[in-house]
DNA sequence: GACAAGAGATACGTC
DNA sequence: GACGTATCTCTTGTCA
């Protein structure tokens, strides 16, 4: 005997999902891939298997047990299709005909039926399959009981207990509904716990054997998971309930009944007539067999990768298109008249259209002298009419996000003059940790800018603002227009070298380990290393369970075994290669031939500038090999790179605002800063001082800056705990000033709720009242930093807005290009090589008088490397 | 079920 | 400490 039974909506949906874009639809306009598909998989299952037994399973019309238990179950097959609903009769009509039982019981679906007739049918030795592509059936499988489960792109898998457990990575097929329970599955509308997918569903099972264990013992897990698990303990429970198939479905079970019998020829011809199935008869039909496929499915010209570039582009520009709003309301004319009264000083042309609430607000925004940029378009045709007012110096401009609208209008030639007002920069100025919100109604805007204006004064902002971050939105967006240049012939040379030293320590990498494997993988570099070579007892884990393979700990292990060296030399090479080498030509700009990077405003918590696409500020330098990279960015055809940058302006800011006398004195000694600092704390002249005392001093004049704890010194120095501590105790004896402003800070901070930097830029840091110590630590670390690193940014700056306004003045052609923190970039006309450089030393070290002087150093070359 | 997007980890480049 | 990016791995949503 041999028995199949089918799941029918499990074939149904799978035949008519398959088709969707490529349906079959006869003349009468009835989607018919539902029925065809399930015929066709029918068919194949009794020209090639041969069963004796067969049945078909239907779930019943209403609900089940399930949806009692939870009312979401299943809510996808209420919304059934239209063209499936009207499919099933005509399935069902079809089995008559061919004179295969249907199974159907009331209050059950059809995996509970089935479920119920293959565990008695496996009982009695009957060889069953249950044919479905659902895996939940895994838990019925069983000796005598096998999945027969349809294969994507044709064929099928057969899956006995064996097959089951390995194709899940369990021990027992029961342990398909605890699977189930955590992962839920959403062709059945099961929860699962959310956030645990398939993966962690199996680890889980294989560690704890069972969902009734887990939580019993759920006291091992950690972190994330341990959460999830445990904010979800019900929909667990309840959807491993929701994953059992019953075995005791009150049903009559015959299985004589499902013999096969003779197909009703007649009758099944009639049914495939009105179908307009032509030559699927003949398939059931033995004799008159015909193997060619009926219908194929037909790739889609277009890929989805393409379609989803482009829905992006089209999302990118959410400009309000104020011509189509015009055009739409049919008032096209009435607008350019309004504009031309404007012009000519009509006072009827303010009038526009009352409700239009944009022109209201135009009009409006005319007579506060106010232009509100967001509501034009630099690309409509009706710029032409805005162009004095965005000219007219007397005219400020609102907007968030101007630097956009900058480059927007200087692509067609149009430059945006008078006084801004960034209501995005603004929001950063008052609070730089809350991501700014860009959904201000358009017609409130004078209204938020007032608002805003009020808060900037409040916070003593107001100069900053105006006088540093408005003044530096052109400046930015002129870097970015301009771009930097690339030498790509040099880099693909440097390309080519990387990726032959790469597959050489490749190779060498898998000869060691005996094995190949994905070395970018840290997964598989630990496993790898600790797994299965060793190299140490008991590897630092991560809090994922993970090897920690970092730099750090790698390099500790270099005595080990050679292959540490070839993974770090490999891993380092190939961040280069893909960081760098290939991806820095890919983003050439063909128009411009250079690249341009965004140089964001609103990002740092401490002031500073960030940049990406592509990040720019973080080209190497340390390396030899990163070297090759800063070597590929050169100055404009016929002209030099110059490069100047603040020689310590965080540490010459820590020596004015604590007042230090002995760092002061340092600095003006005119000595290595480090060594000076070395001097002071080893106290001994600094001719004697060590290299190795100068890298201790060094950390430590750093860790002040970065407000690095004293265990974050350790580790960078690899020193322990102790002699860290030691060195801080040191470091604070001989600059005692300096721990002094620390103290100051962390209680100002708490007194006041917020760290600011000499122009008043804040930085809220409301965790320095937190009772947990680490959280406390860190805001107290970062009342010392952001003044520093923050008065260091405004400084930088301020040197940038007065740099560009003396170019521009005397109508240099060099071009301000990069900016790095603490360092300028520029390509200089051959011509005025002298004068940049003093012009811009002059402005760098005259930002701000402290008691330290501000010094700039610079260099010249042929590109960024040699001018460094 | 296949595929892509998103999220989280990990690692690493700069100042 | 402050960033941004690449890669891998896994989950989730969407499209068939």
């Amino acid at each position: 005997m041999k028995l199949f039974l089918i799941d029918a909506y499990a074939i149904i949906y799978r035949s008519y999902y398959a088709l969707i874009k490529n349906p079959r639809i006869n003349s009468k306009g009835l989607n018919t891939s539902a029925i065809m598909g399930f015929c066709n998989t029918l068919n194949e299952v009794l020209q090639k298997e041969n069963p004796t037994h067969i049945a078909v399973a239907f779930d019943p019309k209403g609900g089940t047990f399930r949806s009692e238990m939870f009312p979401e179950y299943k809510a996808q097959r209420e919304q059934t299709p239209e063209d499936i609903r009207k499919s099933v009769p005509i399935i069902k009509d079809i089995l008559r005909a061919m004179n295969i039982e249907i199974l159907e019981v009331a209050g059950f679906e059809a995996d509970d039926v089935i479920g119920t007739y293959a565990t008695y049918a496996g009982k009695q030795g009957i060889e069953t399959y249950m044919l479905t592509p659902d895996k939940d059936y895994g838990q019925l499988v069983m000796d005598n009981v096998r999945m027969y489960k349809p294969r994507h792109g044709g064929g099928y898998d057969i899956l006995g207990p064996k097959e089951v457990c390995e194709k899940y990575g369990i021990q027992r097929t029961d342990q398909v509904i605890d699977l189930l329970g955590l992962m839920g599955d959403s062709a059945d509308n099961i929860p699962g716990c959310p956030g645990v997918g398939e993966k962690t569903a199996v680890k889980l099972i294989t560690e704890f054997d069972s969902i009734d264990n887990l939580l019993a013992n759920k006291d091992k897990l950690k972190g994330a998971l341990l959460n999830k698990i445990t904010e979800n303990e019900d929909k667990i429970l309840l959807s491993r309930k929701l994953a059992v198939i019953s075995k005791d479905v009150p049903t009559k079970i015959e299985i004589e009944k499902l013999e096969k019998k003779e197909i009703n020829g007649e009758e099944l011809k009639k049914i495939f007539d009105e179908l307009e199935f032509r030559t699927l008869l003949n398939k059931f039909l033995p004799d008159t067999a015909d193997s060619k496929t009926l219908f194929k499915t037909k790739s889609s010209s277009e890929s989805p990768k393409q379609r989803t570039k482009d829905q992006k582009q089209q999302n990118g520009q959410n400009t309000p298109n104020l011509f189509d709003l015009f055009a739409a309301e049919g008032t096209e004319d009435n607008f350019y008249a309004a504009l031309e009264g404007e012009k000519t000083g009509s006072k009827e042309g303010i009038d526009l259209n009352n409700e239009q609430v944009r022109a209201d607000f135009i009009a409006k925004s005319f007579v506060e002298k106010i232009l509100n940029l967001d509501v034009l378009d630099a690309n409509q045709p009706y710029i032409p009419y805005f162009r004095d007012i965005l000219e007219d110096s007397s005219v400020e401009k609102v907007s968030m996000n101007i630097k956009q609208r900058i480059k927007d209008y200087a692509a067609n030639g149009n430059e945006i003059k008078g006084e801004l007002f960034d209501t995005t920069v603004a929001q950063y100025v008052l609070q730089p940790e809350i991501r700014p919100r860009t959904d201000f109604p358009v017609e409130s805007l004078p209204e938020v800018k007032t608002k805003l204006e009020s808060q900037l004064k409040g916070a003593e902002a107001y100069e900053l603002f105006h006088e540093i971050e408005m003044p530096l939105v052109p400046v930015l967006a002129e870097m970015e227009m301009e771009g930097v240049c690339i030498d790509t012939e040099s880099l693909a040379e440097t390309a080519k070298q990387f990726n032959n030293r790469l597959a050489e320590i490749e190779k060498t990498i898998y000869e060691q380990a005996g094995q190949q494997f994905n070395i970018q993988s840290p997964k598989q570099v630990g496993d790898i290393l600790f797994g299965q070579m060793r190299l140490i007892e008991k590897p630092k884990k991560t809090k994922t369970g993970q090897f920690v393979t970092s730099e750090e700990v790698l390099n500790s292990l270099k005595a080990k075994h050679p292959i540490v060296e070839n993974i770090l030399k490999y891993r380092g090479l190939k961040k280069l290669v893909g960081t760098y080498v290939e991806a820095l030509p890919k983003l050439i700009n063909p128009k411009t031939g250079h690249i341009h990077t965004s140089f964001n405003q609103t990002v740092t918590a401490t002031g500073r500038l960030s940049s990406s696409d592509p990040n720019l500020q973080n080209i190497p330098i340390r390396s030899d090999d990163g070297k090759d990279i800063r070597r590929a960015f050169v100055a404009r055809v016929g002209e030099e790179f110059f490069s100047a940058d603040y020689s310590q302006i965080e540490l010459r800011i820590m020596a004015h605002l604590s007042g230090d006398k002995n760092m002061i004195e340092a600095f003006f000694s005119g000595h290595d800063i480090h060594a000076a600092t070395a001097a002071k704390i080893y106290k001994k002249d600094i001719s004697e001082v060590t290299k190795d005392e100068r890298r201790k001093a060094k950390s430590a004049n750093f860790g002040i800056i970065y407000g690095i704890s004293a265990w974050g010194l350790a580790e960078g120095l690899s020193i322990d705990r102790k002699e860290a501590k030691a060195l801080i105790e040191g470091y604070f004896e001989s600059f005692p000033q300096v721990k002094d402003f620390i103290d100051r800070q962390i209680e100002n901070v708490r007194a006041k709720g917020y760290a600011e930097t000499m122009y008043h830029r804040r930085r809220y840091l409301p965790d320095i009242t937190s009772g947990n110590a680490t959280v406390r630590s860190f805001a107290e670390r970062n009342a010392v930093n952001a003044p520093i690193q923050g008065t260091a940014a405004d400084i930088m700056k301020l040197a940038m807005v007065r740099i560009h306004k003396r170019m521009k003045e005397e109508g240099l052609l060099s071009k301000l290009i990069l900016q790095v923190h603490d360092e300028l970039n520029f390509t200089v006309a051959l011509t005025e090589k002298e004068r940049l450089e003093r012009l811009v030393i002059e402005e760098m070290q005259s930002v701000c008088k402290m008691q330290v002087p501000l010094i700039a150093d610079s260099g010249w070359g042929k590109n960024w490397l040699e001018a460094h």
